[in-house]
DNA sequence: GGACGTGTGACAGTTGCGTGACAAACGTCC
DNA sequence: GGACGTTTGTCACGCAACTGTCACACGTCC
């Protein structure tokens, strides 16, 4: 759940907007001026800002300069004024954004989703970590294994088990499960599981006698040693 | 210098954006299709992409969706038509902000400007300085591809395809990916991708039974390696 | 010892991939 | 507009790698 605080003097403006944002699906708090705004994101981080700029007392520009001292929150201006020195002024302060009121709740919700997915942007490209136990380094996005830094040539199947092992890793998967969930199989023969697995381990293990890393655990299934 | 595409069908307004933004310091060139600006951005990646909404032929939509498809690159939306959604539609399409014609020259700048420190903050990692891998050595703006600094003649697919492995380096694209990034293709043969990668090996590869920057994957697709 | 669970080598059927051949589409030059 | 070379996409063949099954060997537990 994504978190607004609204920074607006008027009474009926903030309690409109924070029920509106609420409605489309953001938790939305209020504050009637720069100080308590600044106090309530200080103890309680809210995901985005959204600031008006003619507050009483510390002005919008001032509360974006100190909102900005203490954190690289996302803020969209909300402003009655229409004027290009405002809106660079404001951007310049350290706004992502500036709207012009009366907006639309549902531009400013595209907006938030905008500011948010730009903003997490490291997030979103996602880069898939890679698998590391011991000597064993697994790199689902380069399809990649590799043992003491060696790349290893497993095949797709191994691949895929040895990265569902990887995922749930410490914990034993049973026979079935690995079937289902590497196989997409309902059922089928088990001990075609045990034939995978030993392939993987003349792979990945030193002695595949004594596997250190892809271990069986008798009744259970198989695990990958954490 | 920080570029800036301007895609915009008006060519008195194109041309006036382009001038105006480079007096405000940044480096800008225009295009007057979706399908010129698309194909403009491929090659010389801009640093950001101002997009007129009402284009003939591909839309501003469309060219956006288009655009996000390859690139995290920041857009803003340029457009006539003040309407909640059109702004809402824009953002969903990856847009990352929505200004109204006519719009002064200072807002955008600072706009711009707000959007790459954000941008810039979040996303450091996805940028490739030099597109070089030993001895390949691929020059997207000048449409070159060097092995051990001796010029070789790729076709302009082969180039895309080179480029879009490369943009990805070292990790798989699977045959699906490269034939809607590459081609542009919702569905297709799957082994149009295996002839190009095959004919790009033989230009690019010592031995191409051995290849050793375009690597396959077996029963994932294809990497460039690192 | 017998039942059970697991490891592993062999084998045949299947799949995935590289490649050469070919024709259509495209671009260029006269 | 026609002739030429280049580029592109389709197809089919064949090899190599992979997959799943089976049988047998071995160890463990009752």
């Amino acid at each position: 759940m994504t978190s607004v605080l609204v920074i607006e003097d008027d009474d009926r403006i903030r309690l409109s907007l924070v029920l509106a944002l609420e409605d489309e699906g953001f938790t939305a708090q209020g504050a009637a001026t720069a100080e308590e705004g600044l106090l309530t994101q200080r103890r309680s981080r809210a995901d985005t800002v959204l600031v008006d700029l003619m507050l009483p007392g510390v002005d919008g520009f001032e509360c974006i300069r100190r909102l900005r001292h203490h954190d690289d929150v996302p803020i969209i201006v909300v402003s009655a004024r229409d004027d290009t020195h405002d809106v660079v002024a404001a951007l310049e302060a350290g706004a992502d954004d500036y709207v012009v009121k009366p907006v639309a709740v549902k531009e400013l919700s595209a907006r938030l989703r905008a500011l948010l997915r730009r903003a997490r942007g490291a997030v979103t490209v996602g880069r898939v970590p890679a698998l590391v136990f011991g000597d064993l380094d697994i790199r689902p996005e380069a399809g990649e294994v590799r043992v003491r830094g060696e790349l290893v040539n497993v095949t797709r199947t191994e691949f895929r088990l040895l990265c569902e092992l990887a995922e749930h890793a410490g914990r034993v998967l049973s026979r079935e499960q690995l079937l289902r969930r590497v196989w997409e199989y309902e059922v089928g023969d088990e001990r075609l599981v045990d034939v995978h697995v030993g392939r993987l381990r003349q792979k990945i293990e030193v002695d595949s006698a004594e596997p250190r890393h892809l271990v069986t655990v008798r009744g259970l299934g198989y695990k990958l040693q954490r």
